[in-house]
DNA sequence: AGTCATTTGTACGTATGTATC
DNA sequence: GGATACATACGTACAAATGAC
């Protein structure tokens, strides 16, 4: 960006296209000045007039880091550094898993068995470093979360923060983002799933006898206790599966 | 797509832009048909009409779209539903990685930490289905990239290989993905970073270990190896940090 | 080979929406 | 409210890639 090239013609080896060009402009500038996220962005007239590229160009190229949070584009006010979260994650996955319930659900099954497996390879530091307030405060939301399952009340959030607060135990910031990342996809796609009321009280109750079985140092009670947690949510992934190859059956 | 409400002003709740707008009609579009990767999609002007919005509309949405593999363009050609690959989570994940290599280089050490704990949680899998077919595999990895490190030589793709299809063994598709989405992010980042020749040799007797504790069915001395497997990156990682540290305190 | 139609890529001009002061 | 500085949206024209004939 410091040197101009005005329509570099890259005569050299990798004949890449124009946009991808800008996307590693921009890139690179962002790299070089050192900026963090949230700072501020040239304007797309400064990056039009820097780059050499077309209002069009720059702003293809934009979306496209901006899909990546890379960019955050604020309407009237400029664009920023992004904060890079798992967002593209999130939706590429989703849609993913949404496109497979369509037909085998191997997805969400594969998914829910990522967390599954996460919660139990962890479960040694997770019993290592919870101490008795954090556990207080997951009691806490299991004890919530069991209330409304017997009146008869969805817990969303409740859920969201129990499975987050359990993995911020690690210290590891992209494992606390990864776990709520696929808490998003599972939550997005769950809509299209068969949730049976029952499902809710078994999961809440599995959620108690998570925080037990940390409470107890039982490491082989604890990776049982998550293994029981996803019993119902693969029921119901396999509840649609079922369903539909019956109906393909008798198609066929 | 069906219906054809033009220029839909959304007098409605979500005063959503007329890109994300877009987005999702070309995702409903997509899951209503239930097209599968690899399918055709309606050409830009088919989709203007369609859909009723400008062709800067329509493709900066494709390009959105595109950026998460969830459509892929082939120019002259048509789009496509693409394969929503871990693509956009590499790219997101590796330019933060470089950024922060700016600052703590927090990000890679928790990437590094991610793949041993990933590792190790899954070891006890690994030693119950990992058969001695797949050992010899691994093992000739191994001894291939000890005999390339003794020859001063770099080995990339044998590593690759050796951690992939360590995870192939569980079965897991995205545990699979997901695996080769670190390793390639770490790939990225890691011309950054301070290697030594010594830790090439390291981390491949590193590999010769872990086959030889697999081989052993011995999930304590595994789950050790993965941990000496990741300590040579962790010393690079930690020596770029202790250099800046070392040059911003004579700064200040 | 070559031309042609189709489809995406790039560019420019203009008008509109949106936030800040 | 007015003025300014942005991003957003539209329409058109031409360039470049691909495939088919």
């Amino acid at each position: 960006m410091s040197d101009v090239p005005p329509i570099a013609l890259r005569n050299g080896l990798p004949p890449r296209s124009r946009n991808q060009d800008v996307i590693e402009r921009i890139k690179t500038y962002i790299l070089e000045k050192n900026l963090r996220p949230g700072d501020l962005l040239p304007t797309e007239n400064e990056l039009i007039a820097a780059i050499g590229a077309s209002r069009t160009s720059i702003r293809e190229a934009i979306k496209n880091l901006s899909a990546l949070d890379i960019v955050e584009v604020r309407h009237g006010h400029g664009s920023y550094v992004g904060r890079m979260s798992m967002n593209a994650l999130v939706e590429s996955l989703a849609f993913r898993g949404l496109l497979s319930t369509g037909t085998d659900g191997k997805v969400m099954t594969d998914l829910v068995n990522i967390r599954q497996m996460l919660e139990q390879g962890l479960s040694p530091l997770m019993i290592e470093t919870l101490d008795e307030v954090e556990l207080a405060n997951l009691r806490e939301l299991a004890v919530r979360m069991r209330r409304l399952a017997m009146e008869g009340q969805p817990y969303v959030e409740e859920d969201r923060a129990f499975h987050i607060r359990l993995m911020n135990a690690i210290g590891n910031n992209l494992v606390s983002q990864l776990t709520e990342a696929f808490w998003q996809v599972q939550a997005r796609v769950a809509p299209t799933l068969k949730v049976e009321p029952a499902d809710w009280l078994r999961t809440a109750e599995a959620h108690e006898a998570i925080v037990d079985a940390i409470a107890a140092r039982d490491l082989e009670r604890l990776q049982h206790a998550f293994a029981t947690h996803y019993d119902p949510i693969r029921e119901s992934i396999a509840a649609i599966f079922e369903s539909r190859a019956v109906s393909l059956g008798g198609a066929e």
